[in-house]
DNA sequence: CGAAATTTTGAGTTCACTCAAGGATGGTGG
DNA sequence: CCACCATCCTTGAGTGAACTCAAAATTTCG
């Protein structure tokens, strides 16, 4: 609805920021995708944006909030496919195949800024540069998800949360949402569980064991990392998978914890 | 070398015919797609394509052979992500994001059609609707790591394989590479751990239970699918994700076995 | 403040692992 | 053509990481 003003700005900057952190986009190009967005969309949490097999009309770009990739099986198990953070463009895959294979859903309250497929449509037919950027997107998924799968199918479960810890650690920061060694947290155990293809009581244990080394804490919805040189050498993370240009910031993990 | 005569024509029809799956081509289109590549390349077993972290200058369209992609971890694991068979374009990722996120490795003897990214390039620029059928065969790779995922994180063993089997199965027929109800299977049962998350014992073990549940026979390299059904069900096999537009065919692994 | 969701702990179990060794298979060279 | 070596498959035995079930403690939220 507010499209087109100040705030909408702001809106789109994160996906900006990122997307040049690969492509690197010309003044035009940033123009066509502030205006991109014709509205916004409020949702609560546990609710979802979109369905496996569904065939959407339109993309959503997280301003905030966090959400995550799923997919259901039979008897109730669950499995999550990644986590969506402010900057995500979160069912690209609508747009390019037409049908999702996967469901989205918010974790927390979450502003997202609604693109029509038309819109999407009419910007990598008319701005290359831009679809060689929404390329680039999701083939960083992808590689997201390959990590994962080296992640759950060969590391000790302790190794795969400090991962995960590690790898959201570094996407949020390259987003800006580190400080002081600290980031939002706002995932349940029983979420972590369904991500890294383990139980929820053992997800428990194991968060118990990386507090008691020392390595991070966990208070209300937050993660402390305490130590990330040795977080990352137990979760043996190397953020190359994730395409980032920045490194660590001011604020940032490689900083001694306030 | 020998680029632009029948051979060569033949060599890329697989490509096109799963494009067109998605995309259907335009006969200009088409012949585009048969002109890029500029050689082909005969590889031995067990020799790697590409290495993670390389900055290749070329892709390559896998004409004949089995190959997979795959991540090493520390103290010799190794975790494969996917099986690539004729048809499959196994490394644009190289082309869209300049570097490789993970390995590229044969099976078998294998004959790939050399792309250089140049030729890609210039492809994606003047041909639109290619360049989506492109972005469309990475995003069918995004969706096949995600169904990984599941399979991994979230199901047996037993499972797992028989999910495994029938994912080749329906990629392989899609093909044209499934006769009475069986198809190549050049797989070492380490390797089928390395994809699966298990150990390569386990495996074998597991591989006895479906055949002495009579869901398949293993002969020489080959699998024949004794209970196509019954090995579906077992492994919550949902061909969906593949995004394939052909139905079982008249040699297919619907039909009773020879 | 009470209900619901989440986290935590205990106890017993199991699926898949490791280690070890014996067959089978296939390719290579004498 | 056969002997040899390497790779792959198979089986046994014991172990262990992660699971399930159950219930209590804590936090969150209406």
């Amino acid at each position: 609805m507010e499209a087109r003003d100040g705030r909408h700005c702001a809106m789109t900057n994160s996906l900006i920021e990122k997307l040049e952190g690969v492509a690197s986009l010309s003044g035009v190009e940033r123009r066509v995708l502030v205006d991109a967005a014709v509205r916004t969309r409020d949702v609560g949490p546990d609710q979802d944006v979109v369905h496996e097999g569904d065939r959407p009309g339109e993309c959503h770009l997280i301003v905030d909030g966090v959400l995550c990739r799923y997919k259901l099986l039979p008897e109730g198990r669950r499995q999550i496919i990644g986590f969506q953070i402010p900057g995500d463009l979160c069912d690209l895959t609508g747009f390019v195949l037409g049908r999702m294979d996967h469901s989205v859903g918010t974790l927390t309250h979450t502003k997202l800024a609604v693109i029509p497929h038309k819109r999407v449509q009419e910007i990598t037919e008319q701005y290359p540069h831009l679809a060689r950027a929404l390329w680039q997107e999701t083939i960083i998924d992808a590689s997201i998800s390959r990590e994962w799968l080296a992640n759950i199918g060969r590391r000790s479960a302790y190794q795969r949360i400090a991962h995960l810890l590690c790898e959201m650690g570094a996407r949020l920061e390259a987003v800006g949402r580190v400080k002081e060694g600290a980031f939002e947290w706002p995932v349940t155990q029983a979420e972590v569980a369904d991500a890294m293809g383990l139980s929820h009581v053992h997800v428990n244990r194991v968060l118990k064991q990386l507090r008691a080394d020392g390595l991070i804490e966990l208070r209300e919805r937050a993660v402390v990392v305490r130590d990330w040189e040795r977080l990352q050498r137990t979760g043996e993370f190397r953020p190359d998978y994730l395409f980032l240009r920045s490194k660590a910031g001011d604020q940032g993990l490689g900083q001694p914890v306030a």
